[in-house]
DNA sequence: CCCTACATAGCAAGCGCTTTCTATTGGGGA
DNA sequence: TCCCCAATAGAAAGCGCTTGCTATGTAGGG
């Protein structure tokens, strides 16, 4: 049936022992032997069994990365970066790591199903990007697991997620997402802004918190009151953009800018002022969030802040390969950037 | 040390075959003693051994996706799609089957070592998607190693993707890029464009051919001559867009239209317009290819072709689960609709 | 009241590989 | 020349789970 290492041992004429020991190349073995080994391999097509590989090593090459959306490219950028360094020479039987994303659908119970699919895979490391949910159940779930996790080796690592509080040992890489959104609401009332509509992500989540909560301390630093009508929840895609846009102008059409959660519902939100015939930015200033590659070709040019979302995803992933030291104390915040572009403006009037 | 079977097993008083059969449920178990297994489960923490459990029964919850580019929404929304259709209710313990997503780069070589640690791992499906490499030395090795997973057992369905020679079983699901390039520049002479830029993908790649190609016949079609001078190869980014179309401009002042081989591509082609102070449509038209979601918040927005990327990979990932019957001879086409927006025009002076 | 049949549970033989410990070499140094 | 060591290969004991087959008990049917 299957080629297997009794096969290729008996075709090169060697004990099992010698087969694995020149597969894995950990142990001298003579050139000729090897040589010998290595062409029955070929000539049966041999390929290794992984579960019977990883059930006696009691290891496995397997790297998870959890994701909340793969079509989105804030994702797939950062699982991009963790792959690069995952893959490549090093690790086990043939030398590579595989690297597998999972996605969750931003649903605990999917980031729970992946990461206990990833515990009995015995997952080298895990790699969690994105937000977090609030809820104490919820984070309290996922927390045991990614300490369980650490405890039985994995090496867990957050990516764009604030630490686990029953996690200790997981090493977090946080995103300033506070004090980005400070700049971003700082910079526009610096242009003169002071009817400001926010357009904020799913609610419950620590991305949409605290960008809000920068958003809100600007506001109050200078001075500004926070009209609680002016902000208004959604997911983070285009037509939650769009959709929201609308209701703020409804509710108060002397607005003069708009910010929203992230660079995609900007661009739902920039449709909404055009299809409503508003300029922007002469009519109502926009800025977005993450600096997405598309935001540069928005048209105006989207005022955002940038997230240096591959460099946190490679960094992540040497991390979870041990290639590079943990921060000290298994945290590093990292910070976005203000990208003033064309889409924001001083105030028709001002 | 970590908790095994075996213990969950004398815990309960049962034997480790009982415990075996309560997690698998696919043998009768009296509640009572059901019950006692899981309660032993939850007190212990146990987590089964996947590789171990993977051994014994000989086959695996895994899905291989393979993608070119995992931070392109291109194979983001694909994958996305398969996953939804992956995960959920069936497959072995624990009812989950793990979809994971694997980045080549658009590497033959990582390719191959991608579907050769799935064929380690005797994943139970494969999908591959986006184009090949029309290199014939890698073809061969790649739908050699294609046609060996399918021996193997693991379902093999590309999406996306001609059908690969060397691994006649493999279903198909190929994009009708021949046609959609064809329609679209269609599209453009029936405005009275007759001198028309093409921006076109890497070279060896099928995608990129069959679209050039169709772009080749409709000018055939209606008489224009090629001039090779106004095609130009990249890869599918942005800036290859950019730098493409300043080359176009200065090989070709007069040309009233860019056709881009895919949306990323147009959009830095449009940047590259702007930049020279061009208008679009009214100096020169635009057109992309897959209709990503930010090309409609493009301005003007997009003409593009449509490619139905959700349901062709919700659909591949039905047939990887054997719950959709393959196509006849396993092989469908899947065609692209053409999207006219504001981004072509009648040329300047027609 | 005995026998057959069904419903459960256990036994034990692997699944294919890794790795510890042991055996066999072939040389150099004494 | 002999002994000891380094270098290399093999034997065999698992790794933790699944599953075919067997054993036990119980409930009817005759």
């Amino acid at each position: 049936m299957t080629v297997t290492l009794a096969d290729v041992a008996a075709r090169a004429q060697v004990s099992p022992a010698t087969v694995s020991r020149v597969l894995n190349g950990n142990y001298p073995v003579a050139a000729a032997t090897r040589e010998r080994v290595l062409r029955a391999v070929d000539e049966l097509e041999y390929v290794l069994n992984g579960p019977a590989s990883s059930l006696a090593a009691a290891t496995s090459d397997l790297v998870g990365i959890l994701v909340n959306d793969i079509a989105d490219p804030f994702f797939g950028i950062m699982a991009s970066a963790v792959q690069s360094e995952i893959t490549g020479p090093g690790g086990r039987a043939g030398g590579e790591r595989m690297a597998v994303v999972c996605n969750t659908g931003g649903s605990p119970e999917r980031e729970l199903t992946y990461l206990t699919l990833l515990q009995r895979q015995r997952a080298a490391a895990v790699v969690v990007t994105g937000g977090a949910i609030e809820d104490a159940t919820h984070a309290a779930a996922i927390g045991g697991k990614l300490r369980r996790l650490g405890e039985a080796g994995s090496r867990v690592v957050l990516c764009g997620r604030p630490p686990a509080e029953d996690a200790p040992d997981a090493v977090a890489l946080t995103f300033d997402n506070r004090g980005g959104g400070r700049r971003l609401t700082d910079h526009l009332l610096g242009l003169g802004h002071r009817r400001i509509g926010y357009i904020a992500g799913p609610t419950e989540r620590t991305t949409t918190r605290h960008r809000l909560e920068g958003h809100q301390e600007a506001l109050a630093a200078a001075g500004v009151a926070d009209d609680p009508r002016l902000t208004l929840h959604g997911p983070y895609d285009r037509r939650s953009g769009y959709d929201a846009t609308l209701e703020l102008l409804r509710r108060a059409p002397e607005l003069t800018a708009v910010v929203a959660a992230n660079d995609t519902v900007a661009l739902g939100a920039c449709a909404a002022l055009r299809d409503r015939g508003l300029s922007i930015p002469d009519d109502v200033s926009v800025a977005g969030f993450d600096d997405l590659p598309f935001s540069i070709d928005a048209v105006p040019a989207l005022t955002t802040v940038r997230l240096p979302l591959y460099d946190a995803g490679a960094r992540a992933g040497r991390i979870a390969m041990g290639r590079e030291e943990e921060p000290p104390g298994g945290i590093a915040t990292v910070h976005g950037e203000l990208m003033v572009r064309g889409s924001t403006g001083v105030p028709r009037g001002y």
